[in-house]
DNA sequence: AAATAACTGAACATATTGTTCAGTATCTTA
DNA sequence: TAAGATACTGAACAATATGTTCAGTTATTT
């Protein structure tokens, strides 16, 4: 890509996180996310179509890194060995617990739950390939949907309580899950 | 309250639903609802301050009802019965089981992340009061938090998937929370 | 019937949005 | 390194939304 594209784009995603953790995403103005990016007017629109644009933008690129070492073991790894599971979600929460400062604004804002449900559907697929049964009388989708949410709420509870390790939050939900 | 009052609220509330579910949160405008609804503009604003304002009370309408029939009870019963607390929970499902067609446009609105963080709050309260004691090193806040946000996702998921009653529903909560 | 309170709707200043375009800077590749 | 392609700039534009004001109308209460 282009470095003046990439500069650009990093330098509206800066802006934008900023301004959504002072002011919130409805009080953000594009015009307050141009200023502040020091861009011109129509170098944004050449980017973005709009303000929801922007942030689904954004939270593509913060999970792309979040999972991306993901694919590759998907092929070459038993799912169905319960550890395994285990450590591809730990192997997220510290993906996510490096980009703490970046992750707590968002999901501290206004955007937090656009964040959240792009985060949800990301696990939802994760867990389909893994739950192979549920017990008597539970819809399939309700226990894989289930266990999407609790681990997405599960981060988002991390990044408002402090001095928790990505091994203590795993802990917490695991023994919840475990069974 | 004065009928002219009520009668505008109703029209603005009404108004605001159907936009809702048509085109989203952000792509209405308080002119929309202003000619949707046909009151003055004026009358508008001096009932509520902003677009948010007016979800805001939309949300705490429906829960005003939802909730409604709990405070006496919580005198009277003994919280310490799980069966109560299974009883308070399935008689919030029947309230939003009847306002379905209500409820179901605004959660599969952009605003329906709003409309869980209400019913959130509430159901946290309710949690908090039930659950004395947690499993050793789960902190509480956690633990009543994933009561709250199971239980509110579990109505999200009803919301859109048909055919279920609030027994049925209320089963499936139950069967990962019973312990 | 009089007093009180709510609604109306036009008019207003202000601000944001999304687009266009001619000019400038940067990158690529031959 | 020169030429061509691509990206950025920023001013100007029309269109639209916002929030306020106020004099006039209608409904409710006492």
């Amino acid at each position: 890509m282009d470095r003046r594209q990439s500069k650009t784009r990093k330098a509206v995603f800066n802006a934008f996180v900023e301004l959504l953790t002072e002011k919130g995403y409805s009080n953000t103005t594009i015009q307050d996310i141009i200023s502040r990016a020091d861009i011109g007017r129509s170098t944004f629109y050449s980017h973005f179509q709009t303000k929801d644009d922007l942030l689904n933008a954004l939270c593509e690129s913060i999970f792309d890194h979040a999972f991306s070492e993901q694919s590759p073991k998907e092929e070459s790894h038993d799912f169905s060995d319960r550890r395994d599971l285990r450590g591809e979600l730990t192997h997220i929460l510290y993906h996510l617990g490096e980009s703490r400062g970046y992750v707590e604004g968002i999901l501290a804002s206004e955007s937090g739950d656009v964040f959240m449900r792009y985060f949800r559907d990301q696990l939802t697929g994760v867990f389909r390939k893994e739950i192979k049964e549920v017990p008597e009388g539970i819809p399939m989708d309700y226990a894989v949907e289930r266990c999407a949410w609790d681990f997405s709420e599960t981060v988002r509870w991390w990044m408002s309580h402090d001095g928790y390790s990505p091994e203590d939050v795993m802990g917490f939900f695991w023994h919840y899950m475990g069974r």
